[in-house]
DNA sequence: CAGGAATAGGGTAATTTGGGAC
DNA sequence: TTTGTCCAAATTACCCTATTCC
C-alpha cells in the first residue's frame, strides 16, 4: 500500500496506560468508567485511550478542576 | 511506489484499519469475518474496508455502560 | 516475469472485560 | 473515597506458511 496517514498511533492499550502511571488496568478501567478518562471502544468491547489525553493527564494538568 | 490517486480513499486496507484501531490486522480480519465490519473481497480473497465505515466506528461507537 | 510487501488462514498464549467483595 | 486482587468468559496478539497485490 502506498496511502499512509499520518495518524498511526494515537491510541493506548490498557497496560500501556496502566504501566504509565504505575497502576493496574483495572484502575484504568475504573477511570474510564468514571469518565476521567475518554476511551474508545474497539468492536470486540475493548478500550483504547488516547494518547493525548494520557500525556496531559501524566504531565499534571489538571483537566476542569478548581 | 504504488499508484494512488489523489482523492480516491475509498477503501482501506486490513494495516490502514489496524492502524487506526491500534489493533492487529488479524483482528480486523476476525471483524470482517464476524459481520462487524463491511468487507470487500478482492479476485484474490483480500479484505479491504470503506473508509467512511470505519471513520464513523471509531467516532461512533455506542457507548456502553456498566 | 520477478520481487518485495502485505494478507489470509489456523492455532496457542496473553490481555481485557465485567461484576461483586474485601 | 480510591486502589488492588479474586473469579470466569471473551477478545486480542503473535507464531507459522502459502497466496495475493502492486
Amino acid at each position: 500500500m502506498a496511502t499512509k496517514s499520518p495518524d498511526a498511533q494515537s491510541l493506548l492499550t490498557p497496560a500501556e496506560v496502566a504501566a504509565l502511571f504505575r497502576v493496574d488496568p483495572k484502575t484504568v478501567t475504573r477511570w474510564a468508567k468514571a469518565g476521567k478518562l475518554t476511551s474508545i471502544r474497539t468492536l470486540g468491547g475493548h478500550r483504547r485511550y488516547p494518547e493525548d489525553e494520557v500525556r496531559q493527564l501524566l504531565a499534571g494538568i489538571p483537566q476542569q478542576r478548581s
